[in-house]
DNA sequence: ATAGGGTTAG
């Protein structure tokens, strides 16, 4: 893959090529070279680029002569493999050849001047021609160079001079601009090009729709990108990918998979960009089940070789729980890149396999692969779910001494958590204050958490100060403290709480939870009715509640503190109507019970224990972060639950 | 005959 990033030119060995310039003459013999530039114009049409460009020396030693109708199509194939080189001698032989005041020469000579990062170049062409400034083409060709070489400013200045000048604005400017607009910054002046679009009556354009639509969800507006994405005449496949990928990106992994029914039902058939966004977002809700008919179908459409499906599937079934699954895919992948050594590290890690996740990034390693940032955050929760207390100070230390990696928030908060797990609460402050950046809400978090666990009311008392500064609405700090509060008998704290939330207006987030069942996604609310079920939910939550009573009188199991009144007066929660409905489809049979965005509070954790004692099954239950896999009651990974 | 563009994973 060529390597787009503008501080690391990229041109393989193999491609530079060295034009013998030998035969060129300066009387063009056009006959001889049209059968020539046919040739090469087919080849670039079809992409073989690299061809087209073994094809142009062949060229010159047949003793044709190349004329204007051959150089666009050879800078054409320089820009598209990204080689300056090639590209510059093209520039030469333009020149002698007498080709350079031609002005689709010079366009496609600035077109591959941005491409292999040589805008400056672009410009010079730009300011020295006579034509350039009064055609639409050239603007073009710079604005959209200035995009992709992150000089949107520049972008945005020619734009403006081009208006100025009364230069025509066509479908072509606004695929140069819109695509610099996909940061927030600069939504305002994206969403004016949108009305600019319209006004000039090129909002017919597919692929304009496309990239205003990507502007909108990669800004974080995805309801604007579903208005636009509705309202769009005519829809692709590239619409239908920037949809899906937006409600993904956005965290909507739910929407993704209406999305994809939808697209399907249409009739649209995916391609292996839907299919990583839809996996992602399966991955997120784990949805097996919807996983494996992605993978069924990614094997039928032949998609199977496509590295992006692979790391996918791999991410998938690990946070799915599936490792033996990840692991195999992981293990007939031909390639592996970093990107499936995170996936797989942080698979091991999410379900408490830390020694195996502690293996896997040390294979990484000898594996000769440079870990980044991200790896590490996989590998240091992996150390703290698992208590791999040293180990995983041993990688933080290693992050900047070994890797010159500089560790941000995210490692921070790894760390804190686990120190905190081990008691090493002092250390973990220490640690806190060290930081040369701002800690960030969810490193004072993970010392809150410690302390939580630890029962340390002063220090927790501190961290919750810091993070409320940090999160004021996140309530979750809020819960924990009171909780704290609880288990310490300090009842004069909880009210404070009480307080502070009602002061602040606070109140509980709408989370849901949700259940794979029978191909499909069901969403629950707290106090959601609007299920087909509902009645039969309400009946079973019932009777579990009511066994929960009976044995709890029976068997006093409650060792948490927790009596049974918590257990029925809170029988809104999502996750609840969300077990309730797992168990009534199964007829008590189901192992595997998935639910999303549970909170981890004292009262449901009660629930859940009551019910997979009651129901003596096994069960998976998965919150924000990780999974608990009960059994007898249990959870294997023995901390909070 | 000839130029300009959009969607992907941890």
């Amino acid at each position: 893959m060529i390597s787009r990033s503008a501080n690391s030119l990229c041109y393989s060995s193999t491609t530079i090529l060295r034009f013998n310039t030998r035969y060129i003459c300066s009387t063009s013999n056009t006959s001889s070279c049209s059968s020539w530039n046919t040739q090469l114009r087919e080849l670039a049409k079809q992409g073989h680029y690299q061809k087209a460009l073994y094809l142009y020396p062949q060229l010159l030693s047949s003793g044709a002569s190349p004329n204007a109708f051959t150089f666009p199509f050879a800078l054409k194939s320089c820009a598209a493999l990204c080689l300056p080189v090639p590209g510059q001698q093209l520039h030469a032989h333009v020149i002698r050849t007498g080709c350079h005041s031609e002005p689709f020469v010079q366009t496609a000579l600035m077109s591959m001047y941005c491409k292999c990062f040589l805008v400056e170049n672009a410009r010079k062409l730009f300011d020295e021609s006579t034509y350039a400034r009064r055609l639409t083409v050239c603007y073009n060709a710079l604005i959209a160079g200035y995009t992709h070489n992150s000089e949107f400013c520049d972008a945005v200045l020619l734009f403006r001079r081009m208006r100025l000048l009364g230069v025509a604005v066509n479908s072509v400017t606004m695929l140069g601009l819109v695509p610099g607009c996909t940061v927030p910054l600069h939504l305002g002046f994206g969403m004016s090009l949108h009305c600019l679009n319209v006004k000039c009556g090129l909002d017919g354009d597919m692929s304009v729709g496309n990239c205003l639509l990507t502007m909108y969800v990669r800004c974080g507006s995805v309801w604007s990108g579903r208005k636009f994405f509705d309202e769009m005449p005519e829809k692709g496949l590239i619409s239908w990918n920037a949809m899906i990928s937006g409600y993904a990106q956005n965290g909507h992994a739910n929407l993704v998979l209406d999305l994809y029914r939808e697209m399907e039902l249409k009739g649209v058939s995916p391609d292996p960009v839907t299919l990583v966004a839809v996996l992602s977002s399966c991955a997120n809700l784990g949805a097996s089940e919807v996983g494996m008919e992605v993978e069924q179908k990614i094997k039928r459409r032949g998609f199977g070789s496509n590295q992006f499906l692979q790391n996918a599937l791999v991410n998938m079934y690990a946070r799915c729980g599936n490792l033996v699954k990840a692991q195999a895919i992981f293990d007939d992948m031909p390639e592996k890149n970093l990107v499936s050594w995170t996936a797989i590290i942080g698979g091991y890690g999410i379900h408490g396999h830390g020694d195996d996740a502690v293996k896997l990034f040390d294979q990484m390693i000898d594996a000769g692969i440079r870990p980044d940032k991200t790896v590490f955050v996989s590998v240091l929760s992996a150390c703290s779910h698992a208590g791999l207390t040293k180990r995983g100070l041993e990688y933080f230390d290693s992050m900047e001494k070994k890797y010159r990696l500089q560790p941000g928030s995210e490692h921070y908060s790894c760390v804190v958590d686990l120190l905190g797990r081990a008691g090493r609460l002092k250390e973990a402050q220490e640690l806190i204050e060290s930081m040369s950046g701002k800690p960030d809400g969810a490193v004072w978090g993970a010392l809150l958490g410690a302390c939580k666990i630890h029962r340390n009311v002063e220090l927790a008392e501190l961290a919750f100060e810091r993070v409320i500064e940090l999160e004021p609405t996140n309530i979750g700090y809020y819960v924990l403290l009171s909780n704290l509060y609880s288990e310490t008998k300090y009842t004069e704290g909880i009210l404070k709480v009480r307080v502070m939330m009602r002061e602040r207006k606070l109140r509980k987030d709408p989370g849901f939870s949700s259940v794979e069942y029978g191909g499909r996604n069901h969403l629950f609310m707290a106090g959601d009715r609007s299920h087909p079920q509902t009645e039969e939910i309400y009946a079973m939550l019932n009777r579990l509640e009511d066994l929960a009573k009976e044995t709890s009188e029976r068997r006093k199991i409650d060792d948490d503190g927790g009596n049974s009144e918590l257990v029925s007066c809170a029988r809104v929660h999502s996750e609840r109507l969300a077990i309730a409905f797992a168990l009534m489809n199964t007829a008590l049979g189901s192992r595997i019970l998935v639910t999303k965005n549970l909170r981890v509070c004292t009262d449901c954790h009660i629930f859940i224990k009551l019910v997979s004692k009651i129901v003596d099954r096994q069960f998976v239950i998965r919150d924000a972060t990780r999974f608990h896999h009960f059994q007898n009651g249990v959870c294997s990974c023995n901390d909070y639950w």
